[in-house]
DNA sequence: GGCAAAATTAAACAAACGTTTGATTTAAAC
DNA sequence: GTTTAAATCAAACGTTTGTTTAATTTTGCC
């Protein structure tokens, strides 16, 4: 199914980024094109439509959360604490390292329309909680979590976090203590700051511990 | 300023249900005229432009948002884990009463380019920050919150939270348990565990006790 | 009733949209 | 070198877009 080429790739790329950015509709395959530096045919060629050049966002990014999830699956080594912690690690780091698709999921989850993108949002949240709910119950059965614990909602907390740290990146950065730093440097930085805030939420609400 | 008749209400009401529901380019004026059972020029007629229609929208709201925020802060009774429960409960209350602007709010925040509205959500944003800061740190001073606390990421879990639970919604009432419960049931439901969700949250990070 | 302002309408506007066409170039295979 | 398929392109396609026009109706006031 992949096997994309350079070119198809740099359109999905710009594309990815102009829809978090201007929304879907609010994208033209015409600034696609342009920004891609590809005639705007060509999208058409590649994909068939704007609609499935959407989908076909998804599903390169969606491979790799599966990727993701699995290894978090497989990595059974870890105490409960320690799985959260190594689960709010890597969410986080995947948030900010994919800042466009997690914006662009943010968004297309709204949609009140069904849509092939929105039911592959669908599974792969499922997938999440599926990763999640086993972890926590196992530890709140062996009494290392405690039981009054909405896990839907924990995972509402974690995901709501981490996409609302987007637009408030411009809002931090506003502080003059960021003033001349490198964006890419306060990502690394803000990475560390969710990433401990998360934790210390996780872990005082499921083992009443600090 | 305000002063809307019962037709530019209505206009308003679609309006904001169709931006939050499709985005704003993904909604066309004859959509929303057509919803709203008027002609197509009376959205020029009467706010000018689509665009103006989207941040009348947005006044509309956010005008009952600032009085929401007085009504918190003139309200000085209170010891600071109530205040902060009692701003728990309202911003439950209020975001789910308000689901479509709030679907609306979480889409036009993502936008890129400067624009009125973006500036109008930013002001709100410093807003709550203002209403809430004050709480925390005066709370810390006494001894009463501890000090370990990120109060700007706080502040996105607990607007991330509220606006994941928007989406979110169909994914908890696909449980059976819900399954023949009428929908305005089902969100006083929600509001209720949401909030006990946030409090113990906000208890838990600020007060370490259980 | 007559008049002026406001409200409402259908129709038309140019611009932008996603997509397709048909011609042309490039690449690969024999 | 010829042939065949893939890739690329400018141009045009028919819609839909937001907005405006100009005519008509409704409203409020004297």
């Amino acid at each position: 199914m992949e096997g994309y080429s350079e070119k198809q790739l740099g359109i999905i790329l710009v594309a990815e980024r102009l829809f978090a950015d201007k929304g879907f509709h609010g994208t033209s395959v015409r600034d696609i094109a342009q920004e891609a530096d590809v005639n705007i045919a060509m999208i058409s060629y590649y994909f068939g439509s704007k609609e499935k050049l959407l989908e076909a966002v998804f599903r390169y990014r969606m491979t790799a959360s599966r990727v993701f999830i699995q290894e978090l699956v497989d990595n059974d080594t870890m105490g409960p604490l320690e799985k959260i912690y190594s689960l709010v690690d890597r969410f986080t780091n995947k948030m900010l390292n994919e800042q466009h698709f997690q914006c662009l999921m943010n968004r297309e989850q709204m949609n009140s329309e069904p849509s092939p993108v929105k039911d592959l949002i669908w599974e792969l949240k499922t997938e999440m909680m599926g990763l999640m709910v086993p972890i926590v119950t196992r530890a709140q059965e062996q009494g290392i979590f405690y039981k009054d614990v909405d896990i839907v909602l924990l995972m509402s907390t974690l995901f709501g976090t981490l996409h609302q740290v987007v637009p408030a990146k411009s809002y931090i950065r506003s502080d003059p203590e960021f003033a001349n730093l490198p964006d890419d440097e306060f990502v690394e930085y803000l990475k560390i700051r969710v990433s401990a805030h998360l934790k210390k939420l996780f872990k005082a609400i499921l083992t009443h511990e600090f």
